[in-house]
RNA sequence: GGUCGGUUGGCCGAGUGGCUAGGCAUCGGUCUGCAAAACCGGGUACGGCGGUUCGAAUCCGCCACCGACCUCCA
C-alpha cells in the first residue's frame, strides 16, 4: 500500500490516514434501518457507501468485519410518553404481531440491498436479541453513576456525564446552548433535564413489545442498541462508525456519551457519515413522506419517476457524487447515470474481445495508479469514475483501430475493470441478464439473416423496416464491421 | 434563534492558488446505403460585491440564497 487510504473521520472534521486498531484486522459498525417500512432511495445511500468501503478495505487486505444492526424494537415516536413504538404503530395499523412487521420489512430490506448487489455484513445482529447486553449496559451505568432510574425508567445523566467528559463533541454542540434552546415539554418531568435521554423505558399499559428487567416490564432506550452490540462484537475500541449524517445528533452523541461513559475511554475511532439524497433540493425522508421506495423505483411505479430504474443504474447514480455531499434525485440525473452505466458495460464487454497488437500506444500503469489514488482519497469514486472513463476511451479506441496496446496492457487493463468496476463499485453486468434467453437468441439469427439478404439486393426498404420494427420492439439493430449486432433498448 | 454545510456550464457532479475532471445533453466531422455505436473536434462555468496575490472557482471579509441538525429519520 505505497498511498494509504485517508477517511475523513466526522469527529476530527478531516481526513485521516486509516490505520487500524488490529491490523490487518478491521472492524465496522453501521447503523442499520429500523424495519416498519419500505426501504427508500435515501435507505440506498449508506448501504452502498458502507459496502464501498467494505469492499475497499477487503481489496486492499485488511479482514473485516462488518457489523449492521437491524433496529427491531422500534423507536418512540416523540419525545413524550404518550409517543408510540412505530413498529407497535405499523403492527397495529396492519393489524399484525409487532414481529411480523419486522420480519416482512426486513425480508424486502434484504431483497433491495441484494439487488443493489451490496455484500452481506458479516453479523447483522438484531436489537431484540441482545436485550439481555443492553440491560448489562443500563445497569453498568447505574453502577458509575452517569444513569439514574425514576418510575420504572431509566434515563442518561448528560449534565454529569459533561463534567467529567465532554458531550457534543461529535455535533459541536456545547451543553449549555442545548439547555437555553430546549423547548419544556408539558409532562416530562422524569426526567432531570430535557437533554438527558431514555437508557430503558417503563412500557406503558398494553404496549406490545416489553421485556423484564430491573426495573419494569419495558423496553430498551433509542441508542442504547449500537452501543451493546457494536461493544459484544467488535470489542470496547473499534475502528469505524458509520452511518447517515442525520443520525450524528443526537443518535451517535448518545451513543458516545454511553459507551464513553460506561467503559471510560472513546470506542469509536474514526466516525464516518454519508450525506442525504434530496428531491427538490430538500432530504428525502420517510418522515417528510417525500420519499420514492426502492421497489418503485425498480418498477416505475411512483408519480415523479418517469420510466423505471435498474438497481445497478441506482447504484452509479450513487458513486457518481461523492458520499460526503448531497446528492439531488431527478429523473434526468438517473437517465444520465444509466446511460453512463450502459456505456461503462459496453465497454468491459469489448474489452473481453480486444485483440493485442506487439506494441502499445497507451499507458495502463499510470491509469491504474490514478484510480488508486481516487479511491484512496475518502473514496472518491466520481473521480475513480472519471478515470474508469479514459479506459473506456482506451478500450474503444484500440478497438476502433486508433490506440494500439499490447499483451501485458490487456492484461492490465481487464484486472483494473475487474478490481475496480465489479470488485470494488459493486457494479453487476445486468445488460447480460437478457442476453442469457437462447429462444430470442435464435430468433434474432433468423431475422438478422433475412435482413442481411435484403440488404444484400440492396432492398433498403425491407431491411430499415425491420430494423425500424425491432426498435419498435425495444430491440437495437448495429452494423459494425464485425457483424451485425443487437442488444435490447 | 444556535451549530454546521452548500451555491460550478442545459442537467448531474468533481476539483481547492496557475496544469482538459467525468457522465448525460447539444453542435460539427470521420465511418456507414442510411442509421446506431465508436472515434476526433467545438461551445457553454465557477451566487454577488470587495480584499490578499504576479495570478483565485480555489484564500480572507461582507451580503444574498439554499439545505442539514437542534423531535423519529439513512
Amino acid at each position: 500500500m505505497s498511498n494509504p487510504l485517508s477517511i475523513y473521520n466526522s469527529l476530527s472534521r478531516q481526513k485521516e490516514v486509516f490505520e487500524p486498531l488490529h491490523p490487518p484486522f478491521a472492524g465496522m459498525y453501521v447503523c442499520g434501518p429500523t424495519v416498519y417500512s419500505n426501504a427508500h432511495l435515501g435507505h440506498a445511500r449508506p448501504a452502498i457507501t458502507f459496502d464501498l468501503l467494505f469492499r475497499y478495505l477487503t481489496h486492499l487486505g485488511y479482514q473485516v468485519r462488518y457489523v449492521r444492526n437491524i433496529t427491531d424494537v422500534g423507536h418512540l415516536e416523540n419525545d413524550a410518553d404518550e409517543g408510540e413504538d412505530k413498529i407497535v404503530k405499523t403492527a397495529r395499523l396492519q393489524n399484525l404481531e409487532p414481529m411480523e412487521v419486522v420480519q416482512k420489512y426486513m425480508n424486502t430490506f434484504h431483497r433491495n440491498m441484494d439487488q443493489l448487489n451490496t455484500l452481506k455484513p458479516s453479523i447483522e445482529p438484531r436489537a431484540s436479541g441482545h436485550i439481555i447486553e443492553q440491560q448489562e449496559l443500563v445497569r453498568q451505568l447505574l453502577r458509575k453513576g452517569f444513569a439514574y432510574e425514576i418510575n420504572g425508567s431509566v434515563y442518561f445523566d448528560v449534565e454529569k456525564y459533561n463534567r467529567k467528559y465532554k458531550y457534543g463533541k461529535l455535533s459541536g454542540r456545547i451543553l449549555e446552548d442545548l439547555m437555553a434552546n430546549t423547548r419544556e415539554l408539558e409532562g416530562q418531568d422524569e426526567k432531570r433535564n430535557p437533554f438527558d435521554f431514555a437508557l430503558w423505558k417503563k412500557a406503558a399499559p398494553g404496549h406490545l413489545m416489553k421485556w423484564p428487567s430491573d426495573w419494569s416490564d419495558g423496553y430498551p432506550g433509542w441508542h442504547l442498541e449500537c452501543s451493546a452490540m457494536s461493544i459484544k462484537y467488535l470489542g470496547e475500541v473499534f475502528d469505524i462508525h458509520g452511518g447517515g449524517m442525520d443520525l450524528q445528533f443526537p443518535h451517535h452523541e448518545c451513543e458516545i456519551a454511553q459507551s464513553t461513559a460506561a467503559l471510560g475511554k472513546e470506542s469509536v475511532r474514526y466516525w464516518v457519515h454519508n450525506n442525504m439524497i434530496t428531491i427538490n433540493g430538500q432530504k428525502m425522508a420517510r418522515s417528510l413522506g417525500n420519499f420514492i421506495t426502492l421497489d418503485q423505483i425498480f418498477r416505475g411505479d411512483h408519480p415523479l419517476l418517469e420510466q423505471a430504474f435498474s438497481p445497478m443504474t441506482v447504484r452509479f447514480f450513487i458513486l457518481q457524487a461523492h458520499y460526503r455531499s448531497t446528492l439531488d434525485f431527478s429523473n434526468e440525473a438517473l437517465i444520465a447515470a444509466g446511460k453512463g452505466y450502459q456505456r461503462l458495460m459496453k465497454a468491459v464487454e469489448t474489452l473481453g474481445n480486444l485483440k493485442p497488437s506487439a506494441a502499445s500506444t497507451v499507458d495502463i500503469e499510470d491509469l491504474s495508479e490514478k484510480c488508486a489514488l481516487a479511491m484512496n482519497d475518502d473514496l472518491n469514486t466520481p473521480i475513480l469514475i472519471s478515470h474508469l472513463f479514459d479506459g473506456v476511451k482506451i478500450i474503444n479506441s484500440v478497438n476502433d483501430g486508433t490506440e494500439k496496446i499490447d499483451d501485458k496492457g490487456i492484461e492490465a487493463l481487464r484486472k483494473l475493470f475487474d478490481d475496480y468496476v465489479f470488485k470494488i463499485l459493486g457494479l453487476r453486468d445486468e445488460t447480460q441478464d437478457s442476453k442469457t434467453d437462447d429462444l430470442a437468441e435464435e430468433l434474432m439469427k433468423i431475422i438478422i439473416d433475412l435482413r442481411g439478404e435484403a440488404r444484400t439486393r440492396k432492398d433498403f426498404t425491407t431491411s430499415d423496416r425491420i430494423r425500424d420494427e425491432l426498435k419498435k420492439a425495444g430491440v437495437t439493430i448495429k452494423d459494425t464491421k464485425d457483424g451485425v449486432k443487437w442488444e435490447r433498448g
